[in-house]
DNA sequence: AGCTTTAAGTAGACAATCTACACAATATGC
DNA sequence: GCATATTGTGTAGATTGTCTACTTAAAGCT
């Protein structure tokens, strides 16, 4: 785990959602794909994971209920809503419309190719 | 103006100081110059740009001098210092995990090609 | 009994953006 | 001479979403 980075302001809420677009999950589930995924560079702490699966849930993005995981420990499982589908796909094309502006100051001359 | 949306926040600081490896600019140039560069997406609002500026300044990554721009108006101008040059790559190379890892999540088969 | 792992959660600090103002000097139009 | 627009710097306060640090609880193993 040579450099891992702060999560940027924003992004968590993507993050999340697309985890959960591979199907449901609890928390603790979401946070370790997260990591593993971006190979360990992300790394999302409890006390912003919570916050905002709650924040989620309150906004009707993803539903939430109580089952157990397979180590035999009560979780509360997320999974989409259909509002958090289109979330989801708002989110993603925010996150482009970023990397293109950012790439577009950052090296101007390369012509963004969408 | 289509579509402005939010400065993702960590970045404003990265985008000052790319700016002015350009070359020595003044507050309100430098964020027309951002939100030209990336085509009208990203905006920097003056309740952003100063203290930003006067951030930068204080950890002496840039610094400040009165001049007289070309419209005749007193600015204070802003050149990149040494120890900014620095900053301005490691948070460069800072951005580059960020996509990185975000693009490893967003779409995972995709091996990141460095 | 005690320790580790899995899992959910809260409280409070902190940082960087935003909106909405205020201020000042120059130039232009009447 | 006076109003208005343009250029330019700045502050105050709200908001938001992370973070650190801590708490609780149950299961499994030794």
């Amino acid at each position: 785990m040579p450099d891992r980075i702060d999560l940027l302001q924003g992004t968590l809420d993507l993050l999340i959602l697309r985890t959960l677009q591979l199907g449901p999950a609890h928390g603790h589930a979401i946070a370790k794909h997260i990591q593993r995924t971006s190979e360990e560079v992300l790394q999302v702490e409890t006390g912003s994971l919570y916050p905002a699966l709650h924040r989620l849930e309150a906004q009707g993005w993803i539903h939430a209920s109580w089952a157990v995981s397979d180590k035999g420990k009560r979780a509360r499982y997320y999974r989409l809503t259909p509002a958090g589908k289109k979330q989801l796909a708002a989110q993603q094309s925010r996150w482009q419309q970023w990397s293109r502006a950012m790439a577009l100051v950052l090296n101007p001359q390369s012509g963004g190719s969408s």
